[in-house]
DNA sequence: GCCGTTTTCGGCCCGACTGTTTTCAGTCG
């Protein structure tokens, strides 16, 4: 049983006992949904928790007492919970499914299973549509419950990071240019940097002078990608990117834009964890400020100041998801994240001797100028080295090299070190790891290279057991280095191999093989919370883009993204070393 | 149900928006 379907039977626990209305107690059902949370968040499988020690140490994670580490112990002993079959039948499986649309509740779904007797959301939106459901909703709700269904439908396929960053940088870039724009920042999960997002949504300030907040929103609306317009108040507006996505744009009012740029940044986890530990000291926080005991309201202009006026050093958006941000800020114990601008290499880069599309040559001189830098930056700084790791023979798909083709690559790669002389090129290679946990070339052959990656590429739904030995006989192999995109995961199309983490990253941390944080759009892998963890026992990383064509070096941001939300700070990446200790580290 | 430098009992974040029952319940972030 994995983390993710304890962590969705709670959250159905909770459902149905707000569904089922007898639960007169709001902060139990809270209390299951705090859980659900803890469980799907927690780096670590439970059952693995469960089988170091017992009940007690699923206890140990904050939001989980006896009562639920006891549903657990069940789940994971039985695969199932008697409590939840016998709660199932309080409450038709319908109702569950319509909380699920944005805007409808408890209260509404109950209605809409009870009195309009739909079967399901396709049976609700035909009972709208027909006028079947006109008794019970007035026009306005009906458009509401179907506004919500389509948001529902569109949800599904969230967007990934990378893809809405560039459309919400370019929108920035556009509104810093309207006259009287004071400020422009992205929000929510975007300024988190969070794997996906649903909604772009940005805030910005405006100076009444130059035409004030309405003459932003209109300009916000004529931006030459919108498609449509779907609202425009006189502070806020909502338009529709020609590529499909929402954009959202708050004008806030400068004295309180600190207040508020928290407020919307979140996490919702994050804030709750701030006022509640607000409320312990007599303050109260909202979006319009810090009313301090005395009752006397704080209005902050910057973010800085929130966090400052509640005793705290200030904490990254990318930390700000209530995995212990708020205890460390108290107590002067934040890390000090990794910065792009620490990166000194990427060590994982497809030449077109396997699937990339560039020359080895051409691969040294992008690295060298851009660095994965993107804007101003990108002139003045570049890598130090690179490593160009094509597949190995096993994976016929991407024209995995022959051990002959090495050899010839090898005279490519002496040439361009000739003629590109200021970069590193190191002699790389993403070597398999096979099904039986041996790889696909030999240890003398992989003995003669700079740098070994070893990846998975197949057999990926072997048992937890299997995957694990193959990947702990990868780290065992002297001659690997970094272990490739460590769960496999593709975001939206593939579920994370089962590994179990805690045996991986004792064997990482033991031979000290680093643990890839894969910057590739659907990969982002390892993921930030199981790096949080790995670091914890000591693991190191390297951050690479994988990439298999120039452009994709502008990745590495993503890649420092998934390491910041991680709490990495540069001293556990071994591509934030200068060459001679890299190399240091390699022949260890 | 969870949790504790105020507490093992008695709290649990806060405010805005929406539709409509026109004074507030329901939902959201």
């Amino acid at each position: 049983m994995t983390n993710k379907e304890i962590a969705n039977i709670l959250l159905q626990i909770a459902k149905i006992m707000e569904l089922s209305g007898k639960e007169k107690d709001r902060f139990r059902i809270v209390a299951y949904e705090k859980a659900s949370q803890a469980v799907e968040s927690y780096g670590e499988d439970l059952a693995d928790v469960y089988k170091r020690g017992g009940k007690e140490k699923i206890m140990e994670i904050e939001g989980i007492g006896e009562s639920i580490a006891e549903k657990i112990e069940e789940l994971i002993k039985t695969g199932k919970l008697k409590y939840f079959e016998e709660l199932k039948k309080e409450v038709p499986k319908s109702e569950v499914e319509f909380l699920q649309i944005p805007g409808i509740g408890p209260k509404t779904a109950v209605v809409i299973a009870e009195k309009l007797k739909a079967k399901d959301i396709d049976d609700l939106e035909k009972k709208l549509k027909s006028g079947a459901a006109d008794k019970l909703f007035k026009e306005k709700t009906k458009a509401n419950i179907l506004r919500g269904i389509e948001i529902l439908r569109r949800m599904e396929g969230r967007l990934l990071l990378t893809e809405a960053m560039p459309i919400a940088e370019e929108v920035v870039a556009y509104l810093k240019k309207v006259p009287g724009v004071e400020r422009v920042d992205p929000v929510g999960s975007l300024r988190r940097w969070k794997e996906t997002v649903g909604d772009v949504d940005l805030v910005a300030s405006a100076n009444p002078p130059a035409g004030g907040p309405k003459k932003v929103i209109e300009a916000f609306v004529k931006f030459p990608k919108t498609s449509n317009i779907i609202t425009q108040g006189e502070t806020k507006a909502t338009i529709i990117h020609k590529d499909g996505v929402q954009l959202d744009l708050e004008i806030l009012p400068k004295e309180k834009y600190g207040s508020l740029l928290q407020h919307f940044t979140g996490s919702k986890e994050h804030n709750v964890a701030l006022r509640t530990y607000a409320v312990g000291k007599k303050y109260s926080v909202s979006e319009h400020g810090i009313k301090n005991p005395q009752g006397k309201l704080i209005t902050c202009a910057t973010e800085e100041e929130v966090y400052k006026t509640l005793g705290m050093d200030y904490i990254e958006p990318e930390l700000r998801e209530d995995r212990g941000e708020i205890q460390a800020a108290l107590q002067h114990q934040l890390p000090k994240l990794v910065e792009l601008k620490d990166i000194k290499g990427d060590l994982h880069f497809h030449s077109n001797w396997s699937d990339g599309s560039d020359k080895i040559e051409d691969i040294a001189k992008a690295a060298l100028r851009a660095g994965g830098r993107s804007g101003p930056e990108a002139q003045k700084l570049g890598y130090e080295y690179v490593a160009i790791a094509d597949h190995s023979p096993g994976l016929g798909v991407a024209q995995g090299l022959k051990i002959s083709d090495f050899d010839e690559r090898e005279k490519e790669i002496e040439e361009a070190r000739k003629s590109c002389p200021k970069i590193k090129i190191l002699n790389s290679v993403e070597v398999n790891i096979k099904a039986d946990g041996s790889l696909d070339l030999p240890d003398e052959f992989l003995a003669k290279l700079d740098v070994v990656t070893a990846s998975i590429h197949s057999s990926f739904f072997q048992s937890q057991e299997q995957i694990t030995k193959r990947l702990l006989l990868a780290c065992a192999n002297p001659h690997v280095d970094i272990i490739g995109h460590p769960s496999g995961r593709l975001l939206g199309r593939r579920e994370a191999y089962d590994v179990d983490w805690e045996k991986l990253f004792q064997a990482a941390a033991k031979t000290k093989t680093a643990l890839e944080i894969n910057a590739f759009p659907d990969r982002l892998d390892l993921k930030d919370s199981l790096c949080q963890a790995a670091q914890k026992q000591g693991v190191k990383f390297v951050i690479c883009t994988d990439s298999h064509r120039l452009e994709h070096l502008d990745l590495m941001r993503f890649g420092v993204a998934v390491a910041r939300r991680g709490w990495l700070e540069k001293e556990d990446i071994w591509n934030t070393k200068g060459y001679e200790e890299l190399l240091e580290w390699l022949e260890r």
